[in-house]
DNA sequence: ACCTGAACACCGTTCAAGT
DNA sequence: ACCTGAACACCGTTCAAGT
């Protein structure tokens, strides 16, 4: 296995221990605000969180969040930020495919754990500076290992899509666990024998199954491409403009 | 090419002839109810849809719509599954890789028209009835061409997976178009020079593009595998590694 | 059975006014 | 410069009361 180092360089803000009680009348800074923004999410969950709830947990009025924040959008950004900052990544040798599937791996625990960035991936503008790191310790390792820039950029972007939707569909419904890609098969619903049969299957995979499966067979597609054998720098093809797929009626 | 045909036995509701101009005092059922919310939702987007909303276009009062439907969550998964009735899928003969491509291509066409359905993954519970025909035909092909149920299940979640993904991605923010997954190198973070030189390759990609070689990426995977010979008829070559041409697919 | 009016407990955001 | 009070324009949902 590889070492794990941090690709970060230390976060300002710890979930544990805020910057303060907010003690006596201290001016808010955005740091504070962060902290708190974490600890109501913590607490109570997505849904918790609300530009006036922040304010009581900081002590005070709604509209003084406002002095240093534009609004909640930028709110869930500074927070997403803080999250991925403390994603982990691999030791950079070895396989590359075994790379990239652990720094996934590591991107995928850190935002799990944050149950609420699903439901901020869509009114957040969240793919922020911190995660650029992430993209470049991927796409670096993707380049160094062989790929064009091209393959390097459409598996990072299938990548991030798989994970977002891997998040979003484990999220699911707020309470729920996992309501998982398919409802059993109710009642009025013609009978769908494969679904039914296959159903179990898929509810019995557990969550860290749903992720890895799909993240390996993503990276054997990727990887099963002929690729330049050495290299250091990788241009090659120049992208052929995409055409039109050929069976396809799109 | 394949012939398309309608998987599903004809939508109840049509987006376009509203069951009648709401008039005197027909009482409500849940098809008025969901045609008045898809015209909503066309007319608003995601952010315009709310049960007021609903009942103004109704011609009641809110309380109204309460009677025939027990919650906005319910209000979802009755737009969801009247979408993805919508859903075409191909002729199911052919090479499996080819139709279950053109499957998902067809689940991701039709619900990319409805933007609104990214951001209602996230409080509904969507995935309903009508999107089991979907999983039924897909497991069925991967089936009855020597996947078995576990490869099949596994590919099923992942793509399913990668759909939502896609779909939350590109939805983004509300108003923008796409963000992409990765935002431009800004100036405090340090160079990523990778990023920095792959990001407009990334930029560049169509939303189509974006789905599209992902899930070829998945299916290369997945049907790299070894399955079982034998299909419904004759020799079902041993699939020696699809390769897609080097750089030139597409 | 179906609907209305009015309310409850919330939202995000703005803005004049205070210190 | 930073904060408060109060307001604006909304939410989802409930419930007694009407017909």
């Amino acid at each position: 296995m590889n070492t794990v180092i941090r690709v970060w360089s230390g976060s300002q803000v710890t979930r544990d221990s805020a910057p303060a009680p907010d003690r006596a009348m201290q001016p808010l800074t955005r740091p504070h605000i962060v902290a708190a923004g974490l600890r109501l999410l913590e607490r109570e969950g997505a849904a918790g969180l609300s530009m006036r709830k922040l304010a009581g947990e900081l002590g005070r009025a709604p509209a003084a969040v406002y002095r240093h924040i534009s609004n909640k959008r930028e709110l869930l950004s500074l927070l997403f930020d803080e999250v991925s900052r403390q994603i982990v990544v691999p030791d950079a040798g070895g396989d590359p495919r075994t790379v990239v599937l652990e720094a996934a791996q590591s991107a995928h625990r850190t935002m799990e754990e944050h149950g609420w960035i699903a439901a901020g991936m869509l009114d957040g503008e969240l793919p922020g500076a911190a995660s650029l790191r992430l993209a470049e310790f991927i796409l670096d390792v993707l380049v160094r290992n062989g790929m064009s820039d091209v393959q390097a950029a459409r598996l990072y972007v299938a990548l991030w899509q798989f994970l977002v939707g891997h998040l979003v569909a484990a999220a699911g419904v707020p309470g729920c666990p996992s309501p998982g890609p398919v409802a059993r098969p109710g009642d009025g619903d013609g009978d769908c024998p494969t679904v039914r049969r296959v159903a179990p299957l898929i509810e019995r995979m557990s969550d860290q199954e749903r992720f890895t499966t799909g993240l390996r067979l993503l990276l054997d597609g990727a990887f099963a491409e002929p690729r330049a054998p050495r290299a250091g720098t990788a241009a090659e093809e120049e992208v052929p403009v995409s055409r039109p797929a050929p069976g396809a009626a799109e």
